[in-house]
DNA sequence: TTATAGCATATTGTCGACAGTAGACAAAAT
DNA sequence: ATTTTGTCTACTGTCGACAATATGCTATAA
């Protein structure tokens, strides 16, 4: 299906990518008239894309004042990622009986490959090993069939894709990538709804903490 | 403190209002023109308030198309309520450690109160029997001290209050809802987080069932 | 009669201009 | 020297008008 796109639209895949490729950094001021003159349109659309962006917990509004790229605080990266652990960790518990063979062999493979991506070096393989991490993950939360669930979940999974992708591959080492995911796998297919949150939670958990520990230290 | 306030405040207020006393039923189409007249202002204060209404999830935005109140079926009832749980579950259990004895008194005493409240056939008691249960709530997910656990709880708290308050006097007895909050605070008090997640779960997915049920019998 | 194409109308999307506010700096008062 | 007051500027908030789009209606063709 052919997507309709406009301007505001634009002005946020604008801005993603500008956050993801460091031009905009947390604590940034987006500046609407700048916006508007640097992509030939007017504020109208800009303003609206800060209200998205604003909603998805991306900037920072401030009343009279301006919109900021959000500078998350240590304490609120670890807050973030718990909260994702104990969302998806449920979602998973929900769609734990949905789950069969062959969708284990997947995973497995997911998790396989994420570890042949993390041992390249190349640039281009470090994102290609993200987005896996992102349809790993996704594919499990998206069992639930809790649309609430999946939304808040999948907020909170573009959130930390646009604010941490950049220390994901300075976290493990290759081969504690491909085994932290498989060990979700194995859990998943003992169906055991309690084991299968606790893992869940206990994944997101450790490495929010890892996270705020690399930005205390200032990487 | 003086609360400064745009007109977008004042329009999300509005609309608030007007979805609280059924004004503004679910599906309702929200028009940009009528509204900027109604309420003599211009459309693009309207639009702001739009945007902030749809992130919370309260109204539905069909690009090119228009907003409209957004009207939930029974399952996703249930499954806004049964995410509530989990979330005010988990809140709750990581707040656990800070409860003392005087927050257990506190808390039996508005579950003392909402009966009493409860009982009372007047409208005006009923709002407050609703703002309440509410501050029961708030009062246990608001010790968790995870700034993005509180705001998604919060998120939730807002919808459905808005969707469904008009509901909860129905469903269940002055005397089963004092017990359902006492239970709640006598589990806390056991300090089991795992009991207390349960409980909390189990309390929200309850009253997701009734309320779609309610919508489902067409009240 | 039914299907399709084009027109009409209402509504959203975008624009450029102006109004109002926050914050910085300079001037005045103590 | 320090505090207060006034002014100035850059920015956000709001405006009314126009452009683009969706949808229903009508006319035409099969």
């Amino acid at each position: 299906m052919i997507e309709k796109s406009t301007y505001k639209d634009q002005v946020i895949s604008f801005i993603y990518r500008n956050m993801l490729n460091g031009a905009f950094k947390p604590g940034t001021r987006l500046n609407e008239n700048r916006l508007a003159e640097q992509l030939q349109i007017s504020r109208a659309p800009i303003r609206e894309a800060f209200k998205e962006l604003s909603a998805d917990g991306l900037i920072n509004y401030r009343p009279h004042i301006g919109n900021f790229v959000v500078d998350i605080s240590c304490k609120n990266i670890i807050d973030t990622y718990i909260t994702r652990g104990v969302l998806e960790g449920y979602a998973a518990r929900c769609g734990l009986d949905k789950f069969e063979n062959r969708d284990f062999d997947e995973l497995y493979k997911m998790a396989d490959d994420m570890e042949r991506l993390a041992l390249s070096s190349s640039e281009n393989y470090r994102l290609k090993l993200i987005d896996l991490g992102d349809m790993f993950h996704k594919y499990i939360f998206s069992r639930s069939d809790n649309e609430q669930l999946v939304e808040f979940t999948m907020k909170l999974s573009l959130k930390s894709h646009l604010m941490f992708s950049k220390y994901w591959f300075k976290l493990y080492k290759p081969a504690a990538i491909r085994k932290r995911h498989r060990d979700i796998v194995d859990c998943l297919s003992l169906k055991d709804g309690f084991e299968v949150e606790n893992i869940i939670r206990e994944h997101y958990s450790e490495t929010g903490i890892k996270i705020a520990d690399l930005k205390k230290k200032g990487v």
